[in-house]
DNA sequence: GGCGTTTGGTTATATTGTAACCAAAGGAAC
DNA sequence: GTTCCTTTGGTTACAATATAACCAAACGCC
């Protein structure tokens, strides 16, 4: 994600929030803008590395609790199987998400979820289950390292 | 799962691995049988404390090894979002799985991939990515829980 | 038996995540 | 503006999860 973008996401960010009536503190603000200028999932102490070299960060918790909020606004998301966060700027509203994760390059590409989340409703259903939240993983090459290859 | 089906899958396992020209070792199997005793995911400390209290296993790492050998062999899978193991009877073959989890009591179903991996491969190869494993973790209430509340 | 390969034991440590407690900042009411 | 409550963040200490590195034992083959 380019510098400009990332400044961009993180200005309407700001709006959303105070729209939602939630408060963008510098350091959630400093999260965001740090996630978003990565364009690969970044891991908690890493993104805690960096924050320290510019002060924005204390000590680990604060950057946990800060991930929290983000992931929980819809903002970032967390890759269960990279233990690694990544921003997101389709933030109008929380959302589930699948992502294709490059095991060569480790880059992550968010792609939408609906036709998935219609068959992992019908195969819940079948069991009675009641589906909240859901994530989707997939791990394999993306286009650019397959050409490589 | 019973102890009765534990035991059964216990012993397909051990054919199995024969015919595929792996060993099944003691540790394994131990490993193996744990798992398939809970019928809840099982963090791999509780797991490593179960077994170091029958003198099965030594230290966490001899834990780990077996728990990966089971999950590449298709015998067991690993939930991300738990950092937690199951047990997998359906071991004919290595394959990717879904998993409907509870959050109230945390049980674990795991559900057949084969329609959701038609619309996985669908989304992937709109961007050119070739997919080799994917995780789905779907978490909710089940049935019997929902019935409870 | 000798030999190479796989497996497991052992120690130490890395990585990831949180509990608990207090201080500071923000906002509403008066 | 000052009281009071709520939200947020700082700080310390630690829990939980996972692995590196290295050596010894077991296995399978010839």
């Amino acid at each position: 994600m380019s510098a400009t973008s990332s400044l961009d996401a993180a200005v309407r960010a700001e709006l959303v929030l105070t729209r939602r009536g939630v408060r963008m503190t510098q350091l959630r603000r400093d999260v965001l803008r740090t996630l978003m200028e990565e364009d690969r999932p970044v891991g908690a102490y890493k993104l805690f590395d960096q924050l320290k070299a510019r002060d924005a960060a204390s000590a680990p918790p604060a950057v946990y609790r800060a991930l929290d909020f983000l992931v929980s606004e819809g903002m970032a998301h967390k890759l269960q199987s990279l233990n690694a966060y990544v921003g997101c700027a389709c933030f109008e509203h929380a959302h589930d998400a699948h992502f294709l994760i490059c095991r060569d390059c480790s880059a992550a590409q968010e792609v939408p979820t609906k036709a998935i989340r219609k068959q992992i409703d019908r195969d819940a259903s079948a069991h009675g289950f009641a589906v909240e939240r859901m994530m989707i993983e997939t791990v394999g090459l993306c286009a650019a390292c397959a050409d490589t290859a």
